[in-house]
DNA sequence: CTGAAAGCGCTTACAG
DNA sequence: CTGAAAGCGCTTACAG
């Protein structure tokens, strides 16, 4: 039924080697059997079978796409779905496809992600972090297969990882506070444990020590997500003590989004009365209002740079490597500054 | 170096064939056999390998995932993820794992859908549509491999597709101006062309008569995209009439965003002065200023219904079969309808 | 209930 | 420059 290197071969008048060879690129084929092959391969339309391929060479071409931590199940997130995007497009160019793993398969063994990579010989891994992490991922880190992580720091040996500067993130926004002439800032963090809202949390500590700036314990609130309703919750406190801030970092947009809510319903204006940043520049600060102040990651740049990263450790034997991407202040109109210069 | 069937059968004292079975859950094999077998293969935590099974077998037990159209190289549209998102899990459920394909791949003959669905023997596909099709998904539709489409129409032998009505979208949009005492509707339409757009625009005009409601041709115009500067400037044309419309329908969220840009830049309130319903409940329609009443895709159950469908067609090789999903209508603040009910 | 043997479609030393 | 042969790790009739 399907065509095969063997009729390929009879076709040509030619041995299956020497079909191989020239599917492969191989320089010690004479340039008429090649000619002779590739318009036969041409004519047929052959395509050699990726299981067989893949069984032969213990090679597949294929990368596992994986999202760690509890949220795992949904990739609909809108970060990880842009740094897939633009991984996905580099590392297409390199010559590789990408598996996504179904979570509610293996479900024996609660997620054995090197098992699944075993099975699949996949020959690397992206592995992107949502905060919490299962054990399958630190046995999948000191694995042989080539591991990548984005938000996650990774120790194996053929393991690299790439994040966002988190302490800059925070150093910006005090920056740009600073320069608005604030001198005391509050802060909505983020779940205290998760990695990622802890170095926002520090970065901002440290910043503060940086441009001599008071620490406020009252100001320093963090909340229990990065959820909208607990960026709500937490401006509602704020908004409780007898002086209220009149500038607030908050660590994601979504609770930047609450803290807004919040701020309107006390009859406050922004960034009149209180001006706010947010983190991670989603679609809807554009949209709302008045459009927020943020800090973008570099998600293109990002996904780019764990395609390389990765293709160096599967094809040169590169060892770990870590990389930490530059942040930028996207200045809207929270903070009461227009100049695009910040 | 890689654990093999053949170790686990001399570890047990049995032939492949024997372990193959077992791996297999054939019936006829003895309970004592069996039980020492899977013992083994605990202890040693063999799994089979993929390459090998599928080449044996002709079946993956994967799923080739395709975003059609001019758009492919972003798998980022909130569509496109919320439907994979929804399809994963079912999928998974059912012992698939995903596969995305690289477009930049198989350049050589501009996106070479089939041969890439052969080349890694994908037990089927879901190809969600970005408008604009190529030619290659033609040929994936009329060729041997189940194929399921959203919002996409596919004909072939073992395909089958799925979309919300957009009739039905139009004719609730249409509802509920009409219950709220609008009798001049206009519509900010999608480009034409566009099958989607197209339908919503039909849908439109037909509920129009089944409400005994005028069709205003100045009130009827239709944008080059479903983008918000396409919104935007179809709203100033309207903006520019001698009687500006009070009701407006956008075929799409962003261009309803665009809407209330121009709105708001002349001056004029909403819902007071121009009520408008978007289409699709992107998150940012919570958050802006008025958050936007709208129609919302049951996307959940749209990539569920998709991964039944394909598995019935993979599995029991049913035929042709299609779906419409009901669409449905979320009242927010952009009509001045705030009670729940309609 | 169990196993020997052939086959799935490719690649890779190796010999010539 | 070319080909015969063995091997990759499974599965599937078929025979017993």
């Amino acid at each position: 039924m399907r065509i095969t290197i063997k009729d390929i071969a009879r076709l040509a008048g030619v041995s299956p080697a020497t079909v191989s060879k020239i599917i492969n690129n191989y320089s010690d084929v004479g340039e008429a059997t090649k000619q002779k092959v590739l318009s036969i391969m041409e004519e047929t339309g052959y395509r050699p079978t990726h299981s067989a391929q893949s069984l032969a060479t213990k090679k597949s071409n294929l990368i596992g796409v994986i999202f760690a931590g509890k949220i795992n199940v949904d990739i609909n997130d809108p970060f990880f779905v842009d740094i897939v995007n633009s991984f996905k497009k580099t590392v297409g160019s390199l010559g590789y496809d990408l598996l996504f793993f179904s979570n509610e398969k293996f479900q024996a063994t609660d997620d054995d992600y090197l098992a699944r990579c075993r099975y699949y010989q996949v020959d690397g891994c992206i592995i992107i972090s949502g905060d919490e992490l299962q054990p399958s991922i630190i046995e999948l880190d000191r694995s042989e297969i080539p591991c990548i992580g984005v938000d996650l720091v990774l120790s194996g040996e053929r393991s690299g990882y790439l994040m966002t500067d988190n302490y800059k993130v925070s150093s910006k926004v005090i920056e740009h506070f600073y320069l608005l002439g604030h001198r005391s800032i509050a802060h909505i963090g983020g779940k205290k444990g998760s990695p990622i809202s802890d170095m926002r949390y520090n970065g901002f500590i440290r910043a503060l020590g940086e441009y001599g700036l008071p620490i406020i314990e009252e100001y320093i609130i963090r909340g229990d997500s990065f959820k909208e309703q607990s960026g709500y919750n937490v401006m509602k406190k704020l908004l409780s003590l007898p002086e209220v801030p009149k500038a607030v970092y908050a660590a994601s947009d979504l609770m930047a989004f609450g803290a807004i809510r919040a701020i309107k319903e006390a009859g406050l204006r922004i960034p009149e009365d209180i001006a706010i940043v947010g983190c991670d520049d989603l679609d809807a600060c554009r949209y709302i209002d008045p459009p927020l102040t943020t800090i973008s990651q570099d998600k293109e740049k990002m996904g780019k740079l764990a395609a390389y990263m990765l293709s160096d450790i599967i094809e040169k034997n590169l060892g770990t490597s870590s990389l930490f991407v530059e942040p930028e202040l996207i200045v809207r109109k929270t903070c009461g500054a227009y100049i695009k210069d910040f």
